[in-house]
DNA sequence: CTCTGGCTGTGATGGCGGTCACGCTGCCTT
DNA sequence: AAGGCAGCGTGACCGCCATCACAGCCAGAG
């Protein structure tokens, strides 16, 4: 069976790469097939929308590939990007276990297919299986801890460069290959780049072009390679 | 019994006048007793630090009376409070429950006290008792919301008068008379506030004096008067 | 192929607000 | 009372960066 899209559909949880290491793995067998019985599956092409800051919530989304932007939007037209979500991630879970609207708008911004449940069947579910109440919570504060890293690069940095070097750094930890090279890939456009650190395209771009001229780090297509992270990171206590 | 710090200790959680709206409302008996057992209570003078960021997490803090900055300091000193924290409200729950390092300091700010759990016999209560689990994640979810109002006051308002006046109305809300005038007390310094918004302290202190003098709002001591809520509310879009 | 629309690069300009510097008040300590 | 200290009020300066404006560039659509 060929996805749309031109991504391979995940037939099922049980093989999603992602059941190990989030929210529901090690459940009881009865438990993992009632949660198979209530949970659909869809894929989204690139521009979808999840779900819209301000909407009563309809449920949780579980992403198994792809990546969905978060954000929210100001009535004037400005919007701060929260956070870019990557395979493995839950989204609408504050809003559906609060029963409070949608705080964020989640905007596919790579080909994506994600596991749903409806809002009443997961919190029947939860109530149902105690055991995973703990799970859940531990996602919320996995997330809450993003949001506040993500504070701390908007709040405390002051000069626009040392967001951007932070931002990056972020992005890249983890990849690191340890040797001198860090290469990630970005997909994100100036623009989103500046709506994730509040600042304005404009200085993003001369930033970037500052940052290739002193050697820090070099772009090839979509591929990002911070050539010197020390450097960098030297740029945050200035 | 006297309390020091001149404030009346508040003798049993069953008396806690944020017994019902909160965290363990409506447990079974047998929950509410074990509960009891592994809460003890204690006191708090202003200045003292419940936790710091950084630290392994000790358990949760619930706040009996008093209020509590929860703040975030960078490598060269700036400091960004997240919120002020109410009585009824729970501290330390996402570091607790995810087992990761406290992210935030919890500095006392008003004579406080406050019921401890330590983390392994909450993580312990919660596995025994799955009800508690969907309660948890409900408190939260509520947090994460907070955090996200903070973040859209601090990275999608451009102005730092939008900024200050959003902050003003965020602080009002709820305590709206319904009348034009609304009356808060503000027990932060201009310094503390310019920590919220991501200020210096000498804008906020010549925004108030601008506020003043256009007649939007009013100080008395600790007493904060908005006298024209519409008027601050058209700072936003300005 | 051409055209359109999104993305990137770059210059010029101007203002907001951070920083430094200092004086003032009121409160707590000694 | 005298001193010290924390918080407030205010002036001067000037650098960062948002904004506007426009010019290449590339990809995808027709």
């Amino acid at each position: 069976m060929r996805a749309p899209y031109g991504l391979e559909i995940i037939e099922s949880c049980l093989s999603c790469p992602h059941r190990e290491d989030r929210l529901f793995c090690n459940l009881s067998p009865p438990a993992v097939q009632k949660l198979a019985a209530i949970t659909s599956a869809s894929s989204y092409p690139k521009g979808a929308t999840l779900f819209v800051e301000g909407q009563v919530p309809r449920g949780v989304f579980i992403l198994c590939n792809g990546r969905v932007k978060l954000s929210t939007t100001s009535a004037d037209g400005k919007t701060l990007i929260v956070r870019i979500a990557d395979p493995g991630e839950v989204l609408g879970l504050p809003a559906t276990v609060t029963e409070k609207p949608y705080d964020l708008t989640a905007e596919v911004i790579e080909p994506t297919q994600a596991n749903f449940i409806p809002r009443q069947e997961f919190l029947n579910f939860l109530r149902e299986h105690g055991e995973v109440g703990l799970r859940v919570a531990q996602q919320l504060g996995e997330t809450y801890h993003s949001a506040i890293a993500e504070m701390r690069t908007i709040g405390l940095s002051h000069s626009v460069g040392e967001k951007l070097a932070r931002f990056l750094l972020d992005l890249s930890a983890g990849h690191d290959s340890g040797k001198g090279e860090v290469r990630v890939t970005l997909t994100l456009t100036h623009e989103e780049i500046a709506q994730m650190i509040g600042a304005s395209r404009e200085t993003v771009t001369r930033l970037f072009g500052e940052f290739k001229k002193k050697q820090l780090l070099q772009v090839k297509g979509s591929t990002l390679i911070i050539k010197n992270k020390a450097g960098l990171e030297s740029v945050l206590n200035s």
